[in-house]
DNA sequence: GCACTTTGTTCGGCGCCCGAACAAAGTCTG
DNA sequence: CAGACTTTGTTCGGGCGCCGAACAAAGTGC
């Protein structure tokens, strides 16, 4: 529905914006351009495997889009220097929307992934769903207005939301998890307030897609993001692609159970992820080991994740004890991950990725113990470094994708 | 390499045996004649989206291939009846081996699937490797003998062995778990015997292969395949493909942890499912229980895995016993499967599936109070009914696919 | 019996893409 | 430094896959 809706931008009533390239090679040629930054017709025929002259009349098309343009020359190869083609990274930008559990941030970029705008509030989503859809406007009209650039190159919007949300109908956020959004509400109006495709996808899903295109997996097609905040979620990519499963539920894996005997969970189960790793569960056991550690940086304060996380950076040895029992948790759970998909490289993101090496190493360790095949557990485990814009920025280049693979998505600027 | 070579089909040294359909169209009209077994030209128009004009060229062409025929007339559709054309199953056959830890077994089918001839027998395979290699080829000629068909029709082998195969170089097996097959021994040994193409995989992607082309699995995209037998292996099955993992050991699942407090496993650590469910371990299982249930069938016997199956299966109590207490463990694992993969099924077989509804149900029952979401619970759990012919079966399917996918690989049958 | 449909084939033509040829602009060698 | 050689990018004629129109054959339905 509004992820079909097709991008009104600036009222020209022309029959045709321009040359649109939708034929399948100056799709490919874009792809290659933007990825390339800078090539030549020359190399994009021997890339392609398509003749030069072909080439050339695509190019040719795609300059006078506004997508591409002749940036400069290239290093000679033994004869005539080649015309260097680029990517118009500014030639479009893209909202994308962290919806959380406790807050709302709204991030706007370039095509090439750069911030041009950043904006977060804290607001109880789950309670108060009509001030949240308020507050994505206002903060997505906010960051349009601090760029202050033509409004007609926002090409579209995407949308993290903190649920599985249906394949089938990817609008549809699923009731069980955010009941007031039920139906036609907020996705709707965002695609009635900017005029734009309106995309919306899980936000461990995002956080994967992130860490695909600017992130720690970068070239990796088959790698697992795991997103440890509130909740914890995974993001599977496979193929480079995102793994939704047959109802979309894929990457729940806050409900894996990795101990018989440990404490209930919401769900009626013993000994769920969740209730060992999320902020609440670390949060609880910082508090309750307050007075065993009485030298620590937190005693006598009533300490949220954010100091428990600084404190262990600080090596303090509460907020460290807290860490690696996490650690633990975490790493039997990754050991189950790469003993089952063998995954090139495992992204930990949210929240608790801030303790960087004082949560890897632990979680390597208990991994590796974990592992039978040499193989699975050479695979590496980092911290993504994209801090708390990840899943904005995923939700952005979540549109970008969608624009790659389809480049109608694109606005059709400069037509001369 | 193996892989690479091409089917030197009966000694026609013409430039070109027929006329090859190599271009994309043919192949997928192939396919879609494969799939429809009986259909018109001007179906095929429509669901590939090309003129009648075009497909009735196309048609034609692979007429004189003969691998389609035209094979009657259709129902009127309130016009003109159609020429109904269909694939020729028989115009190609392909063997599949089954290299087991401790047998090796041989199928000969068409391009149907239908088996033409069936070989096992018992065998050392880990201790004699060069006795397996002679045992394949021999049981390979015995099925060609059995069938008595022109051989100059066998497109391919397919061979399925118990160990990760490197997806960089399918034909080479990982030296560590079949040491004495290291290089290019058995594999190009095959081809030059049998003159066409050799393709290997690990056994349980290809017992997953079997379910989704005759199987349980049929038109599902997204599935998983347990082999319980010996030892436990997934076949992942993504998009309709095979999910291999960055370094092809993906479902390399019998070392999940799933009790920290379990019995120490081969591997280093505690409780993997590797320690409670595999032939071994379940034949250790009942031995122990044999003076707790003195009435069973099996008191008083050593009864082997195939014993203990049985008797489950005539309700004795102390095999039911030890397969509810392997369910259990399988359906901790399965639970963790379906809240990070979310597949549309996940099929059990190797030879515990024989046990059929008495290890489904209490599996299920496991299954259900470990996962949260209701979607992936819903998530419907089966036993394979393929047999013990399963993984040769796939073996030669994998094969059929290849082609299919390259219909190069073809046989030049029928010139004329 | 007649109008209408559907199928499968033939045939002219359009469009994508290629290869050859060429001018422009380099590099390398003696 | 001049001339031979390379590489780039463009132009242009042509091949080929595919389409649409037209048609004959073979049905259905009123």
């Amino acid at each position: 529905m509004a992820s079909d809706s097709r991008p009104r931008s600036a009222g020209d009533g022309r029959p045709r914006p321009a040359t649109v390239p939708d034929d399948e090679l100056a799709r490919r040629v874009l792809n290659l351009v933007w990825r390339r930054r800078a090539v030549s017709r020359a190399e994009i025929a021997r890339s392609t495997g398509r003749s030069r002259s072909t080439i050339s009349e695509v190019v040719g098309r795609l300059l006078g889009t506004g997508l591409v343009a002749e940036v400069g020359a290239g290093e000679s190869r033994g004869g005539r220097r080649p015309i260097l083609v680029g990517f118009e990274d500014e030639a479009g930008v893209i909202l994308g929307v962290d919806v959380g559990a406790t807050h709302i941030s709204v991030i706007l970029t370039d095509l090439r992934g750069n911030t041009l705008a950043w904006r977060e509030r804290s607001h109880p989503v789950r309670s108060d769903p009509k001030g949240a859809e308020a507050l994505i406007t206002g903060l997505g009209e906010a960051c349009l207005a601090e760029w202050n650039g033509d409004r007609s190159r926002l090409m579209g919007i995407g949308v993290a939301v903190p649920s599985p949300v249906d394949p089938g109908s990817p609008d549809r956020v699923l009731e069980r998890v955010l009941p007031a959004w039920r139906g036609h509400g907020v996705l709707d109006r965002l695609n009635s307030v900017f005029r734009v495709p309106v995309f919306v996808d899980n936000d461990a899903n995002l956080g994967a897609v992130a860490e695909r295109w600017w992130g720690e997996a970068v070239g990796i097609d088959d790698f697992v993001y795991l997103k440890v905040a509130t909740g914890v979620g995974a993001g599977i990519m496979i193929n480079g692609e995102i793994h939704r499963g047959a109802t979309g539920v894929a990457g729940e894996i806050g409900h894996v159970a990795i101990d018989p005997n440990g404490p209930e969970c919401v769900c009626g189960n013993r000994g769920c992820l969740a209730t060992f790793v999320g902020t609440r569960q670390l949060v609880d056991r910082a508090r309750s080991l307050l007075n065993s550690y009485p030298d620590s940086i937190l005693a006598g304060t009533e300490p949220g994740i954010r100091a428990i996380e600084d404190a262990a950076l600080a090596d303090d040895p509460l907020a460290l004890q807290v860490v690696n029992e996490a650690a633990v948790r975490l790493g039997i759970v990754v050991a189950g991950v790469l003993n089952l998909l063998n995954p090139g490289s495992v992204v930990l993101g949210g929240s608790l990725a801030r303790a960087g090496d004082r949560l890897i190493r632990p979680l390597r360790e208990a991994v590796a113990t974990r592992t039978l095949v040499a193989s699975a557990a050479a695979s590496d485990i980092r911290t993504s470094d994209l801090g708390e814009r990840a899943v904005a920025l995923g939700a952005a280049t979540h549109v970008l994708v969608a624009a790659l693979a389809n480049p109608r998505l694109f606005p059709g600027v400069i037509p001369a």
